[in-house]
DNA sequence: ATGAAAGCGCTAACAG
DNA sequence: CTGTTAGCGCTTTCAT
């Protein structure tokens, strides 16, 4: 790995004129011409850890999220992903399995590494952005806020929790469940809660228990429709508030020997790629990989200095409709 | 942040004794109880970029697969993490999409951000880790190997193969048809082989078309699977040479309207958990996370040192076999 | 437009 | 065991 010092001498410059020729500052083209010829002899590289002790940043970008097993979490990376790349940033992909420990120690990762920013769905309310953010560095949640001061990406839950049992209803189901997320995590809460407006205002046949919290997962969701169809008075039909929970939803039913044509399914989240889904399921579609370009966008813009108010943007999620029963 | 020229200025002892505490050098105990609470006083972070500017290295691994929506090499990343974690080490995820553009571009990053050493499941024959393997960075090769001198670790692939094939022959499947992966890839190769072999040492009746490559993809299995399907005589069982193309084909046979009753599915790999599998499909598992923690491990290894010749680590599958025909 | 020179924060000789 | 000191490679005033 040559150095500025071996480039400048090979060309008869200084080695200010290579860093400029490098950055882009003006330097007479016949100059900048002998130092890219020299560069290139030399297959020189500009060493980023000198230039990132130097300018205390670097371009690179944290992404913390909770399950890089959750298509909706890489298809979120892959939209921060694209938009950090067009800016000539890279990625950093970090799995906090909504672990609060893991969680703070990335983000001190982040700090020491002097990355430029980051963007995180944060495992709980508590995470502690204090350091970070009084370091001054630009901070953006997506898909789940925090009640620090920093710009934030979310999807309309509630309206996504709304449109999922809307469907159900419309579709003749009577008594209509919902498997929840954990308790704390807000992007779960307000599905939920919209399911709860929508059975309320409706006058849906809601049973003690038909309300179900668990874990994120495919077992939580699993468990959960176990539970349900084994109660006296079962539902007919189910919201979940994510993806995986309906995977293991689904996977109950079947076990149950329960066919979807009797039983409704509808889902805040996609049901992945992978799934081999009955078309009869509903799906809120969640606009996953929007999600992340436009929270990298956001970073990028407080990256380049952008000193605005604080901003929440919202997102709103598409339904996917299942037919009506029959 | 503070410098450890603060800490040392607090605690009353030269930069480079705190340098000393925060490296595990011998350092007497009371100076050490001095620059410890110096150093909490003042919220004291040993800055990383000047460290590694200084000693031409960082404790990241980059880690280079390509295609972090397949659960395998999520397996695998999860192993390599692990095992890192362990040792300190934080790893750097980075996709490349089999995109031998993409992958010479990280390799570059992982190049001059002084990273520790790289772990990859090359995209092509082609890569060119020319650069890295000169530059003294230990390199390990993972799930496919490289024409390069690096360490590997990979999977026993033509066992695997044989096992898919034998388990689909043993159940009675009279004409076996293989969908494999993309010509050039050693491990798919490898596979589609063992099929081969078993196919012809049996007797079985394989018909012209019966070995179809297709992409590594749900699409490619899918797309793959109907043209068999279409075929004059189609085979009554197939073998895919990896997971997603198991879901695609079995995606095809769902579409069809063919029970997995009467046709036989063995998969060279496990169908992706979220995956509602019939029992009846023959999945061969491959220990991923295995591989990952082996091929850290043996990076590890390289990063302290260790100058043993390049050595290949090869891995066993395990074949969960499907219930009997009938 | 260009060069000289001063660090960024840390580690590793080298002395003592 | 501890302090002094010289860089690692780069960017950035400050002069010219």
């Amino acid at each position: 790995m040559a150095t500025i010092y071996e480039v400048a001498a090979l060309a008869g410059v200084s080695p200010a004129t290579v860093s400029r020729v490098f950055n882009g500052r003006t330097v007479s083209p016949e100059k900048q011409r002998l130092v890219l010829d020299a560069a290139a002899r030399l297959a020189f590289t500009p060493n980023k850890t000198a230039r990132r002790l130097r300018k205390r940043s670097s371009e690179i970008i944290a992404l913390l999220i909770p399950d890089i097993e959750n298509p909706f979490y890489t298809a979120l990376a892959r939209g921060v992903e694209d938009r950090a790349q067009e800016a000539g940033f890279s990625v950093v992909l970090c799995n906090t399995d909504d672990d609060p420990a893991k969680e703070l120690r990335y983000l001190g990762i982040a700090a020491s590494e002097e990355m430029a920013g980051v963007i995180l769905s944060p495992a709980s309310d508590e995470v502690d952005l204090g350091a970070i953010v009084s370091l001054g560095r630009p901070v953006v949640a997506v898909d789940r806020t925090t009640p620090y001061p920093v710009d934030a990406v979310k999807i309309d839950n509630r309206a996504a929790g709304i449109a999922a049992t809307t469907a159900l209803v419309d579709a003749g189901f009577q008594r209509i469940a919902c498997i929840a997320g954990p308790l704390g995590i807000e992007s779960t809460e307000d599905r939920f809660l919209g399911w709860r407006q929508v059975v309320a205002a409706r006058g849906i046949d809601v049973r003690e228990g038909y309300l179900r919290h668990a874990n994120f997962r495919v077992d939580g969701g699993h468990a959960a429709m176990k539970a349900l169809l084994a109660l006296d008075a079962p539902p007919d039909a189910v919201v979940t508030t994510n993806n995986l929970m309906a995977v293991g939803a689904l996977r109950a039913l079947a076990e149950a020997g329960v066919s979807l044509d009797a039983f409704g399914l509808a889902v805040v989240g996609e049901l992945p790629d992978l799934v081999l889904a009955p078309a009869t399921v509903t799906q809120v579609r969640l606009p996953a990989r929007h999600l992340g370009t436009t929270a990298a966008q956001m970073l990028l813009e407080r990256i380049a200095g952008d000193a605005q108010p604080l901003r929440t943007v919202v997102l709103r999620a598409d339904v996917i409709p299942a037919p009506p029963v029959g």
